[in-house]
DNA sequence: AAAATATCGGAACAAATATTCCAGTATTTC
DNA sequence: GAAATACTGGAATATTTGTTCCGATATTTT
């Protein structure tokens, strides 16, 4: 057999999710990626076949890194409301040590990328679609456990939640300030009472 | 004096808000704005300077643009609480009736210039502030109006009710169905109940 | 040790990019 | 009606873009 692979693959796709995270499709080059990465033209080619099967990957990079660094943390709480209350403030907290204000990736491909492509819209749509649906579930068992006012339908409030969600994200960009985002987070939490 | 200008600035800033806002700062060619407005070359660069300048003159005419629509609506509104009813109402309206999906030009401009451009950063983070300006003083009148619920100070208040309605511009654009956003505008105000 | 082979690096390429330039045009003022 | 003038359109330019190609490299298997 020839040649190891040289480069992590893994690691190169951080480099790459970091640089388009940061500054979008459009506004990331080729050269860019080269410079971040340390590889050369042709040995990202030969990987990733193209820029736009680069950013899906990197994308889809972000998301499994995402997800699994949330369910960790859900993991450590008990009820279900507890667990809401930490998919909000885990991700406050994040947002205040994002030195570059990169904001949510899944959101900058939202707003740059989706009314033109179809494939990046179906990737944030289903993981949009998957955070309200673990909302949803969330909020059911928390009104079943009595920590969640039954006021309005765990459906109604799931989309409800996932709305301030992603405004926080926004919020958080414009205005990464740690009492902004907690009076935003109380409030918002507070309809569950 | 020689010829007047043969075409209306005016609309041209029109036909390259619209494009701006539709694909994006670097999205967005000369090319495709010489065809989208009319004009050549020469006459865009002649009267915008460079694609920069441009881009903050659309963004500019965007936001004085929206700014008097807004303000049409609120006149027509006795109470603040009303008022404040309307501002999420209008934009849901304007979301249903997005054909492109474009969005909303601010959170666009935020999610994908703002950490790359201080100019941009700017005009965005103050037509942000002046947004939750409004609403704190809509928030202050309907308090001493009897209203609004007193349970919440009025900053506390403006900041989580200008985040919601980021989110809601972004949920909007994510998922553009009419049940969804009235839910989220319905839970949304229901906490100044 | 040598052949085999998949990867690597940088040069090379065509297309698209933002920007400039200049000759022509049309209207106003004298 | 003629000169003056500001604007217009399209060609031209230099840079940057995404992508390809090929000789060189390095390691594994024989």
């Amino acid at each position: 057999m020839p040649n190891e692979k040289l480069f992590d693959t893994h690691a190169v796709l951080g480099k790459a999710m970091e640089l388009f995270w940061k500054k979008g499709y459009h506004g990331t080059s080729i050269n860019d990626l080269v410079e971040a990465t340390g590889l050369s033209r042709s040995s990202l080619y030969a990987t990733f076949e193209d820029k736009h099967k680069l950013y899906v990957a990197a994308l889809r990079h972000y998301q499994t890194w995402q997800k699994k660094g949330l369910n960790d943390a859900l993991d450590k709480q008990s009820t279900a409301r507890k667990k809401i209350e930490v998919i909000f403030r885990a991700y406050l907290e994040a947002i205040l040590h994002d030195a570059y204000g990169k904001g949510c990736f899944m959101v900058n491909t939202a707003t740059e990328m989706t009314n033109q492509n179809k494939e990046l819209a179906k990737i944030v749509g289903s993981d949009f679609d998957g955070m309200e649906a673990l909302m949803f579930s969330l909020i059911k068992q928390g009104q079943s456990e009595g920590n969640i006012s039954k006021k309005q339908k765990p459906k109604t409030l799931a989309r409800y939640l996932f709305s301030c969600y992603l405004g926080l994200r926004l919020t958080g960009q414009a205005k990464p300030d740690r009492a902004t985002l907690e009076d935003v987070v109380k409030v918002t939490l507070s309809v569950l009472d």
